[in-house]
DNA sequence: GATGAATGAGCCTTCATTCAT
DNA sequence: CATGAATGAAGGCTCATTCAT
C-alpha cells in the first residue's frame, strides 16, 4: 500500500484521491524526496519543498509535524516495502541462485521505481545511525543484510557459490555495486534498468575474465 | 607532496613543522575532512571545525577564506593525488589485467590512507557538479573514468577480459563497489585493507559461481 | 503615491492600512531611514532597525531581502519623487526666476517633509557611486543637475541672472547651501522652513552687501 | 606645527624625518584620513589603513592606541589649525568685509590643502556630538561659529552688510556652501581653488540678480 | 617596530517552526 | 487548510584589538 503510494508519487503521476481532490500529503512527500535526493536533507529547506509543491512553507505543518517527519516517512516507507519484497523472495525461492538473482533484480526495480527514496537512503542513512528516532533504519538494514547473507550462505552450502569468498564481503560488494547505480542510472538513459541488471548479474556470476 | 601532507593529516599524527610549531592549517584541514566525512559538509559548522582544532571559529579565517575553501582544498588535493597515481599506473603497466589490479589496489590504499577525503568526495561531489568553482571535480572524475575505460577496453581487445560485458557498465560496477567500501571499512577492523582488495579482485575476475 | 507614503512614514504618524493592521513594511522603512540618517548606514545594524520597529531582526527579512534593499528603497523613492516634482516645475514655470524660486522652495519642503531620506541621500550617495545597484542615484542626480542648469542658463540668457557667474558654480553653491540645511534644520525649531527659504532666496538673489 | 605635518601628509609628499627614516605615524594618519574621507570612518577597517600604508593591521597599534585615536588626531589637528587661522584673521582684519573674505578664502585654502581632513570633519562630526571623547569637536565648531558671527554682526553694524538677513542664517548658508565644495572640488580639476573662491565671494556679496 | 596568529564580540542572514486570521 | 507574519536559534563571516616572537 505504502509502496504503491510511493511509486505513484515518485513516478510523477499526479496523486489524486478518489474524490478528485489533490493529495497534498503525497505531493509533499514526493517533492521532499526529490529535493532530499538532489540536494541532501540538510541543504533542503522547508521552503524549497513548499515551493515545489505550490504551497507556503508554513502550510506543510498541517500535513507533517516537522521536516524530519518527512524524511522519516520516506525512509520508513521505502525500507518496509523493500524488506517486504525481499522476504517474499526468500520464502518463495528455494534455489539460492534464483533467489539471489531475484533479490538483485528487485533492487534494480526499486531504483527504477523510487529513485529518490533510494538516493535519500543511500545519502542520509549513514548520519542517522545514532538518532533514536531513526533506529529502525539500522534495524531494517541489518535484517536485510542477514537475509541476503542467508541466501549467499545457502548457495555456498549447496556448492553453487564459491566457498573461497567471504560471504560478508561478497554481500557488501554486491549491495554497494547494485545500490550505487542510483547515482547514475536514469530511466530512459543509455542503459535500460533490465540491461543493467542482466549485465551486473552476468559479471557477478561469471567474473570479468 | 600534497599527498604526503594529506596522509599525515588524515592518519592523525600531529602535523608539526620543522620549527616545532604546530601547523594549524593542516590541523584545520584534517578536522574539516573528518567532520565533513562524518556529518556532511552542510551540517558541519565552522564552529565544529574550530572546536575540534582547538581554536575559535573566527580564527579559521586566518588560514582559509571560507568554509568552502576548505572543502575545495580537500577535494583538489585528493583528486590531483589520485589522478597522479592512476596515471603512473597506466604508463607503467602494459598488461591490462595487471594494470586493473593496480588501479583497484591503489584505490583501496587511498581509502585506507585518506578515508575522510574519499568519503567527502563520495558524498559531496554529486552536489558540486553545477558549481563553477568545483568544475575540476567533474573534470578529474571524467579523466579518471576515461583512464579506467582505456584499461578495460585494452583488456577486452587483448582477449583477457570478457567481450560480452559493456565496458562502461563494468567500470561503474567496479568503481562503485570499490569506493563504496569507504562507508564500512575501518582500519584495524574485521577485514584488513589488503584482504578486501584480494577478495574483491577474486570476485571480480572469477565471479561468484 | 510613493511620496505620500514616505511623508506619512517620516512624519511619524502610525502607518495604518485600510484594514486597520499596521503596515510593518512602511514602519521598517521609516525606522531605517531615521537610523540611517542619524548614525549612518554602515553603523546602523539590522537589529537597531528591528528594535525600533518592535520586531526581531530576522523578521525584517520577511519584508526586505536585505539591509541594502531598505537603503535602496529609501533612496529610490526619494529621488524619483524629487525628480518628478522638479520636472513639473520646469514644465510649468516659463519664467526662470520664478522657476528657480520654486525649485528652491520645493527643496526646502522636501527637507521639511522627509528629512531622513534627504540626510541619507546627502550622507551615503557619495559612497554609492561605484555600486551597480545604486547606479540610478547618480543618474537622478545628474538629471536633476541638468534641469537646474537649464533653468539657470535660461535666466542668464534672458538677462535676469548675472552673466559673470559660472552657471555650474552657481548651481553647486545653491544646491549645497540648500540641501545642507538638513543637517541643522529642525521642524519647530528657531527658523520655520518658509523663513529659511525666504531668507536664502533673498540672500541668493540680492547678495549680502 | 601639527598643521604643517598634516599638510605635508595630505599633499602626498613622503613624510620623511630628519634622520631619513620614514615617519610611519604620519603615513598612517594620511592613509587613515584618505580612507575615512573616501569610505567613511565606520566602513574603513584597520586593515585597509595598514594595507595602504604597507604594514600589517596589528602594527598600527604601535603608533595609535585605537582606530578611534586616529580619527581623533585627524579632527583635532584640523580643527585646532583652522581655529588658529581664523582667530588670526579676526585679530588682524578690522574691516568686516575684508575679514569675511579672508575667512572664506582661508576655508577654501584648507579644502585645497587638507581635503581629507575636511571631508572627515564634514561627514563624521555629526555622529560624534554625543561622544565625550569628541566634545572638543562641538567646542571648536561653536567657537568658530561665534567668531564668524561676530564678523557678520560687525558688518551689519557698520552698514556694509544687509540688515534684513538673519545673521545666523547667513552664516549657515555661507558655511555650508563653502565647506560642501569639498565633495566635488578636485585640485587640478575644472575650477582652480581661487576661481571657486572668487566666484563664490562674488555671488555671496552681489547676489544672482 | 613589525609580524602573524588568535580572540571575542558582533553582524547580516537563514531557516524550522508557530500561530492568529 | 492555507496564509503570512513573526520567532528564536544558529550559522558563516568580519573586524578591532592583543600579544608572543
Amino acid at each position: 500500500m505504502a509502496v504503491a503510494k510511493s511509486r505513484r508519487a515518485e513516478r510523477g503521476s499526479e496523486p489524486v484521491r478518489t474524490d478528485g481532490s489533490v493529495d497534498r500529503r503525497a505531493q509533499l512527500l514526493a517533492s521532499a524526496a526529490e529535493l532530499f535526493a538532489a540536494q541532501g536533507y540538510a541543504k533542503t529547506t522547508v521552503r524549497d519543498i513548499g515551493d515545489r509543491t505550490g504551497i507556503l512553507a508554513g502550510s506543510i505543518y498541517h500535513h507533517f509535524s516537522s521536516k524530519e517527519a518527512m524524511l522519516d516517512e520516506i525512509l520508513r516507507e521505502f525500507l518496509s516495502g523493500l524488506h517486504e519484497r525481499f522476504s517474499a523472495i526468500e520464502e518463495r525461492e528455494a534455489d539460492p541462485r534464483r533467489a539471489l538473482s531475484e533479490l538483485i533484480r528487485t533492487s534494480f526495480a526499486a531504483i527504477h521505481d523510487t529513485p529518490h527514496a533510494v538516493a535519500v537512503y543511500q545519502n542520509e542513512s549513514g548520519n542517522l545511525a545514532h538518532r533514536e528516532r531513526f533506529g529502525y533504519v539500522a534495524d531494517y538494514s541489518s535484517r536485510i543484510e542477514q537475509l541476503w547473507i542467508r541466501v549467499l550462505t545457502a548457495g555456498q552450502a549447496s556448492g553453487v557459490f564459491r566457498r573461497d569468498i567471504d560471504v560478508k564481503l561478497a554481500y557488501l560488494l554486491i549491495r554497494d555495486a547494485v545500490w550505487s547505480t542510483v547515482r547514475w542510472y536514469r530511466p530512459g538513459g543509455q542503459f535500460p534498468s533490465e540491461t543493467v541488471a542482466d549485465q551486473y548479474l552476468e559479471l557477478l556470476y561469471g567474473g570479468l575474465l
